[in-house]
DNA sequence: ATTATACATAGATAGATATCTATGTAGGAG
DNA sequence: CTCCTACATAGATATCTATCTATGTATAAT
């Protein structure tokens, strides 16, 4: 049974335009917060606001030295996500969808 | 250059976790509502409102047959889906992070 | 025509979210 | 020690969202 909760949360911390965009960023390596920031038209406690949400749902892992953030994806939860839309959009052995089929609806 | 704003929509439609178990529903083939709603709690408003949420990104296709709607996945649109998460996680030589790598940040 | 059913829409509400300003904290440089 | 800078947190606000009840619309059956 697919915790669909569970990645529900994932998906929320992705449903936004910003956030997309620092995964981008993030695409081809490490980055500090400053470099980031120089992108957006928001503050620094949006940048803040944003980085907590990414890396709470372990989608971006975050290096502190000293008084730097350095922010790099955790490629591992990509490709979790990406086996989860695969299997929630494809049709697999132990689908919700097989328990449906024994059943007759009214329309049919 | 990545339309950021237009995934983080078709995601924030899948950021929802009775919308991932709709997906996964539909996922051997076609449904009528009285089927999907059978396995949920929420009310008839409820589903017709996450059902419309799913086909205003076209993720979701609406048959209309009398009375009945039947819902199917589209899947050209989980495609899309697919390799646009690809293009953001992954280096890309067209990517945005590819400018930023001109750029000297503070912090190094 | 009347009635029953499937679905959509309207309006209300509680809770979440994105953003800001203001402020706090902690590391480094002088 | 003092000051500057990077980042986090608090509080405010406007907007969005998931859900409900109530109602409307349209199709089908009697």
């Amino acid at each position: 049974m697919e915790n669909y909760e569970k990645y529900a949360k994932i998906l929320k911390a992705l449903s936004d335009g910003n956030r997309l965009k620092i995964v981008d960023i993030l695409s081809c390596g490490e980055r500090c917060a400053c470099d980031i920031l120089d992108h957006f038209e928001f503050t620094q406690p949006t940048l803040s606001h944003h980085m907590k949400v990414l890396s709470d749902v372990d989608l971006v892992i975050i290096r502190k030295e000293g008084i730097w953030n350095h922010y790099s994806l955790n490629m591992d939860k990509y490709k979790e996500i990406k086996n989860f839309l695969f299997r929630i959009f494809n049709e697999t052995d132990d689908c919700i969808c097989k328990i449906l089929d024994a059943e007759i609806c009214k329309c049919r």
